[in-house]
DNA sequence: AATGAGTTGGTCCG
DNA sequence: CGGACCAACTCATT
């Protein structure tokens, strides 16, 4: 019998050490094996190369992404359609996600309580596999059909593309060596990132971590500095995640052993590394089990429904394209653009912002500061917006983690309590005092006095000429030199209208599947924008306190907002009951 | 049904 | 720096 022709297809596993796919390929002895790292152009080139090479096996590792599993349905289906065998092989995760689901009876893992039962029920976390040894040789390759990237319209990169893409225009890349892409074959510019990937390079990191005992044995991330910066606080192992350059396995035993050796003092889950991974074992089964549907509010079950000041690009019925689907405030747009950025004129934020536009990564609780503040607590902007975005910058984007943490940080899933809400002023101080954060990433303000750096707007003039700043303008509209904006709104202000609105929010109850959400009815069960404003109550720090005049206006409006809050209630009630008969 | 816990807030007080 | 309080949600456990 003739042996095996393999395609290994390199997607979420760009390493040789503990694959499972990968070792399922070689259980095969193939005679030939063909690594193919192709990602999107796979609809027209797969059945061109079953034609062609006639493979008998096609082998992945599974990935449970929503786009994922849609894109290898149709790969499995032409292959069969060709007579290849398709193997597939779960190697991202801790456990199988889709196992998970099915130890947690088939629903989303909203909890990490909720993660770790079904993890138990599974068994202990696989083993790390060794690299192998030696690959079979790729063989022959007889590329005479079109290889050109097929669609352009699926070129999702093509605007930042200054230079012309050579990359797709041979099976084997440009030096036929199977080589992954530079990014000038691709038509880039040098990166702007210091961050390096590669397995090598991952495998050193950890290498690095586990020397260091004490540090891997009793981290607590919520002790670690989101303001440190060269070298940051945390691991920074999340890209090598993400690319598959570390197994996620690997890292779990050895930090394991660290762990157990160490004995008393060391840390536990979730604060500890193991609790990192735990974390992102729970969103990506919450993922596997909820489809696209997890990337929305929209027909999201176990997304809760906030009518944001501005909306998600998606329409409740479609899941795509702008609907009337918030309560209008025309500043919201500005807010955002301003968010994305970097030019809020609050330097905590800016700071986070411009690190995560030049380099990609920011630390978790940098994502939290920037994330509360665009959604629940300061523009309320629809967390979706802000996770396109996070989709886009970060180098080590996951689409179950970004997703879930932007609903966590929106007290849509996972997290409720809304009424913890991140200071763009104070939580900074916390870690960094003298603000070195913002003066690195923030250079306008680099002379400022500590005493002023996270909020330059109450600074004199005689410290803004000190400093050689002005603070002045908005931060989009063309800037003056030498100038850093005025905040774009009072945050206490902000902070006390969204924390009115978020409590209204959940006394009213609707998720992301409720029939009044998808038919647009929602509407008549929330109060309009200007009532809401007056809802809460607050003490500007900016000495021009809105229109809540004498002391007979305001009895009046909260007699109202009184009104509102108890129809809320009623129908957050209406709401269970209609659950319980569902 | 009641109770306690939940990775990561802010403010005030001592 | 530690704890009470803010105003109060949901889940897991009993």
């Amino acid at each position: 019998m003739a042996k095996p022709r393999v395609i290994y297809w390199f997607r979420t596993d760009l390493r040789l050490h503990d694959s499972p796919a990968l070792q399922a390929a070689l259980d095969l002895e193939p005679d030939v094996l063909w690594p193919i790292f192709t990602w999107d152009p796979h609809y027209t080139l797969f059945p061109k190369l079953f034609k062609a090479w006639k493979p008998t096996h096609l082998v992945f590792e599974k990935d449970t992404d929503a786009y994922a599993r849609s894109r290898d349905e149709a790969v499995a289906k032409a292959a069969q359609e060709a007579g290849v065998k398709v193997i597939v092989r779960s190697g991202r995760t801790l456990w199988d996600s889709d196992g998970i689901v099915e130890k947690h009876g088939g629903k989303p893992t909203m909890s990490i309580t909720q993660l770790q039962a079904a993890g138990k029920k599974i068994g202990p976390v696989a083993r790390p596999l060794p690299a192998p040894e030696s690959l079979p040789d790729p063989g022959d390759m007889p590329v005479d059909f079109e290889q050109h990237f097929p669609d352009k319209s699926r070129d999702f990169n093509a605007g930042y593309r200054s230079e012309k893409d050579t990359g797709y225009n041979a099976i084997a890349g440009p030096n036929g060596d199977f080589a992954i892409e530079t990014l000038e074959e691709l038509g880039f510019s040098p990166a702007t990132t210091p961050h390096r990937g590669g397995e090598s390079i991952a495998l050193k990191a950890l290498d690095e971590l586990i020397k260091n005992k004490r540090y891997t044995a009793t981290f607590e991330k919520p002790k670690t500095s989101p303001a440190q910066f060269e070298p940051q606080s945390t691991t920074l192992l999340s890209p090598f995640f993400h690319f598959g350059a570390l197994s996620v396995r690997l890292f779990y035993w050895r930090v394991h052993e660290v762990v157990e050796s160490f004995g008393k003092g060391a840390s536990t889950p979730p604060e500890s590394l193991i609790g990192q991974v735990l974390f992102r074992d729970m969103y990506f089964a919450a993922q596997a089990a909820l489809g696209q549907s997890f990337a929305q509010t929209a027909t999201n079950a176990y997304c809760r429904f906030i009518p944001w000041h501005l909306p998600s690009k998606r329409n409740p019925e479609t899941g795509f394209t702008t609907g009337d689907y918030h309560i209008d405030k025309p500043e919201a747009e500005e807010w955002f653009q301003r968010w994305k950025a970097g030019v809020t004129g609050f330097p905590w934020i800016d700071a986070l912002m411009r690190q995560l536009k030049q380099e990609g990564w920011i630390h978790h609780l940098g994502r939290h500061s920037v994330a509360c503040f665009l959604t629940r607590g300061g523009c309320y902007v629809d967390w979706e917006r802000g996770a396109e975005v996070f989709e886009e910058w970060l180098i080590d984007h996951e689409p179950a983690c970004n997703i879930g943490n932007w609903q966590w940080l929106a007290c849509v899933a996972f997290f409720t309590q809304y009424f913890r809400c991140y200071s763009p002023i104070t939580f900074g101080q916390k870690w960094d005092k003298n603000g070195d954060f913002i003066r690195r990433w923030v250079p306008e303000l680099k002379k400022v006095k500590a005493k002023y750096i996270y909020e330059p707007w109450k600074m004199p003039l005689l410290d803004q000429k000190q400093a050689g700043v002005r603070v002045t303008g908005d931060g989009l509209s063309e800037r003056q030199e030498g100038s850093y904006p005025k905040p774009m709104f009072d945050f206490n202000e902000r902070r006390s209208i969204c924390l009115s609105a978020m409590k209204n929010a959940y006394a009213v109850g609707l998720h992301g599947n409720d029939e009044k959400v998808l038919d647009g009815t929602w509407r008549s069960l929330f109060p309009s924008p200007d009532e809401a404003e007056v809802m809460g109550e607050y003490e500007s720090d900016y000495g021009e306190n809105a229109d809540i005049g004498d002391e007979e206006d305001r009895e009046k409006l909260d007699g109202d907002s009184a009104g509102i809050k108890r129809a809320a209630r009623k129908n957050s009630t209406d709401a269970k009951i209609k659950k319980q008969k569902t």
